[in-house]
DNA sequence: CGCGCTCTTGACTAGGGTCAAGTGCAGTGG
DNA sequence: CCACTGCACTTGACCCTAGTCAAGAGCGCG
């Protein structure tokens, strides 16, 4: 049993968080995974308009995936974390929507989209473990939309900062109160649909206000209480609460 | 074989534009359909927080899928039209992440889980096509995050009638030029995350520039290349101008 | 030493929100 | 038949949030 299903594996932590997986579960894992490939910051893993995509585990740095508009901006549409999957959404589609860039040095893994495909015939039970964390990379995405659409900067900004630290918190890299994210402020404004001059603003806006700092690669919540309050943050839909079902 | 897999029904259409349907797995797509539901507008079919929720196949009428913030707010995700369906991403979901309202009046049919889960077992072709479809929708999604983060409000209001008018050909609803469209201005503007009386100022413009008219529950193109030109609409993702693989 | 990148701050601008008022129905009930 | 109500839409005046432009600081690196 190598990293990638130990305890402390990011990816298992995660689908413990929905089901327990049996051992023949996490062996067929094993087996969807290619070898551990490492890429530098600022690769291109995968490319909007690619065909032949596959998908991959990211086990080790922090990715995100965006789509360009034809006037040159960038939107971030989501981050991943160790233990996330790059693409597993756009499998079936015949060219990949959106492209995803190492944002630090990454370790990844390719998997293999016929194996997959196995699993879903003969292991259900892995099957839809799965298909859970790509329903849950939905929901993300869908609370991202949500956010960028209906609330204001510093609000919008806070959610996503604690939303990210849930999600280190689960695949344990991170604690209550702090967790290192190696996000510039140009790559989080791409995120939140701001520009990088107001979101300096903002964050320098909470650090007065001793909300949360984040300085030198590092989230500190100051008032995890406030924060919720004002950002109205219920972790439901990140589906990892309840007991395993 | 009844209306959900005749010629003119827009779910076999929308398959259509991914792979062709075998004979038997339309049947099996039959059977997965439970007995057709009417629904008045105003009706909620699915609420965020909802335990042992279903998956709905939308036969006619609008619907759309929104998440409400903690101060009332309410942000649309994205609308459904005949041949979408309502809720399959977020059936691996402990709870729905998002809500369900009918639009118009609608005739919906609730997905048997227990058969859907089946067809992956056994029906690989249709499991596919069913796969691809909600990717699809993911795809939809993620590229109404990126206008609502990063295209201006006309823009923005330009390209998702554009996208909308591309939908309501693929299930055979419109014409290149023309379709009708029962959504208000204060629903329209719920999605595309501006104010209804901003919308309505937006909307002035366009029909003053000759580009569209959106009155009396039809949109009509009146300048469709200057209007994929200021979006730069491109239909890519949404997966339907290649041949089926 | 100079280059480039991230971060920071200030001054100004503009896109879109807020508030307020009014129009034109369709429906309802007297 | 006509008031009355409610809803969708429209428009104007004003304001504020966030974008733009500009300048500079700190730092790693060739």
């Amino acid at each position: 049993m190598n990293q990638a299903t130990s305890p402390t594996d990011p990816l298992t932590r995660k689908l413990s968080a929905f089901t327990s997986l049996r051992p023949e579960d996490a062996a067929f894992l094993e087996k969807l995974l290619g070898p551990r490939i490492c890429c530098s910051a600022g690769k291109e893993i995968i490319y909007e308009g690619q065909h032949r995509h596959s998908a991959y585990l990211l086990h080790e740095g922090w990715t995100c995936s965006y789509k360009r508009l034809h006037d040159g901006a960038r939107q971030i549409i989501d981050v991943q974390i160790p233990g996330d999957f790059l693409g597993a959404r756009s499998l079936p589609l015949r060219a990949s929507d959106q492209s995803f860039v190492a944002l630090t040095d990454v370790e990844i893994s390719r998997i293999s989209t016929e194996k997959l495909w196995e699993a879903f015939r003969n292991e259900p039970r892995l099957a839809l473990a799965l298909l859970w964390a790509t329903a849950r990379d939905g929901a993300l995405v869908v609370e991202h939309l949500a956010g960028i659409g209906r609330r204001d900067a510093l609000t919008r900004t806070a959610h996503f900062l604690l939303e990210l630290g849930a999600r280190m918190k689960l695949v344990g890299r991170g604690t209550a109160d702090s967790y290192s994210c190696p996000l510039s402020q140009n790559i989080l404004a791409d995120a939140l649909g701001l520009t990088a001059i107001h979101l300096n603003r903002v964050l320098r806006q909470m650090r007065e206000a001793n909300l949360l700092v984040f300085r030198d690669g590092v989230v500190t919540f100051l008032d995890r209480e406030t924060l919720a309050e004002i950002t109205g943050f219920d972790l439901a839909y990140l589906d990892q609460s309840a007991p395993a079902r």
